[in-house]
DNA sequence: AACTATTTATAAGA
DNA sequence: TTCTTATAAATAGTT
């Protein structure tokens, strides 16, 4: 944006470079300031300059101490393994992180209390809605997730239901198969019939085998498997 | 820039808040990246979405802790608080909160997450079931709470207008009860009209007040007052 | 997510 | 540095 377009690389001049820095670090702040206001947002931004100069934004202002400390709270990726080299600077960043590990706990405590209407006091009526509207989301959200996985699974076990239901009629067929014979070859029949008596057998089917037996039901649900596998997943909301 | 000129103040409107936030986000990373490319600059950059996610961006990447370093020994107001004395106790103790708090962290998010309806993948249904009944416990409470300050609210304002209407009745009766002497008086009043045409005022009625000026109206609210309560409580769901 | 009329940022020049 | 201005880029409102 100006008189010319220009190629994002650094720049070599020297004096250009400057003069690119000084313009474009106040556009940069100025943004970073609008977005903060306008969103809502906390923001902070460092800059040092090739020269060493460093030039700060946050918002709220002078907060900048408390965003690091929210931002390493979040990444919070750094646990110390036990006694390991405690120079000063470990400690500083080990008292530092520990502080935002709190900050960030007690503010997802909050906010957890909140949602679970466990403390509604100190909300007004504006924020009552908002808290409303987030709970409605999560439900909508929720119901249709739920309605998908009985779908999923009502389809799945209908397929399968299908498979037994073809393994039956293989099954049946097969045993019809062998009554024709047997209606053929009663004398070879004869043979095998006492054999299957001598095991304690019905003579009539060879086989105590009910086709049906494995027909598609709706699977009874287990309480008792499930609650203990909530428990175990840590789901206590 | 765009079709209409916006004054930089927050955002009111949710949807809108959050579609100028997306889209001035991708803007301001991005001109960030162009000053630290084209200036040579070592630059960081946090942004915390009022809705509690978060987004940076580094030159060099992921420099972000030497960022924060660098910034820390330039501003050098850091002093650790949390143990005085660093021996060998103290600092296992920290180490194993430090893991400990990271743990109830990582807990509270994963709930927060999910009562946030964010992330249901690995749920079941029956999951998802308790998950439902937690959130529509939390509606139902949430809604009772706001229908109740609701009712308080209109309660006071009933109460500080029918207030208003009394003191109304009685300076209205204090014009009447003036009226009516000066029919009586019309001599003194003479008077006393020539006086206040002196202040430049009506002589019809001495005092210019008009009796219905004070009468109970509901009040109208005011959004940018409560929305800053908001942002001050630190409500982001 | 696109589109586009405008506003805003800024590159080059003075 | 600062101002000016032509032009590039960002984005507010809209679909």
């Amino acid at each position: 944006m100006g008189r010319g377009k220009i190629e994002i690389k650094r720049i070599e001049d020297r004096t250009n470079r400057q003069v690119t820095f000084s313009k474009r670090r106040t556009g940069l702040l100025k943004k970073a300031h609008e977005l903060s206001i306008l969103c809502d947002a906390q923001l902070g931004l460092i800059v040092f300059s090739s020269s060493g100069k460093m030039y700060e934004y946050s918002n709220p202002p002078s907060s900048m101490s408390s965003i690091i400390e929210r931002y390493q709270g979040m990444s919070s990726s750094y646990i110390p393994e036990y006694p390991n080299v405690y120079n000063d600077e470990n400690l500083q960043r080990m008292c530092w992180d520990m502080r935002a590990l709190k900050l960030e706990n007690d503010r997802l405590e909050a906010n957890l209390k909140t949602l679970r209407a466990e403390d509604l006091s100190n909300l007004d009526s504006d924020q009552l809605q908002q808290v409303e509207e987030q709970l409605e989301c999560s439900l909508s959200r929720v119901r249709a997730e739920r309605k998908q996985l009985l779908k999923q699974q009502m389809e799945s076990q209908h397929k399968k239901g299908r498979q037994l239901v073809d393994e039956n009629n293989y099954i049946s067929s097969l045993i019809r198969a062998h009554e024709a014979r047997r209606e053929h070859y009663p004398a070879l029949f004869h043979q095998l019939g006492s054999f299957y008596e001598h095991g304690g057998e019905s003579s009539q089917i060879p086989i105590n085998f009910t086709p049906h037996q494995h027909e598609f039901r709706l699977q009874p649900t287990q309480p008792n498997l499930q609650e203990a596998c909530i428990q175990h997943l840590g789901l206590n909301l």
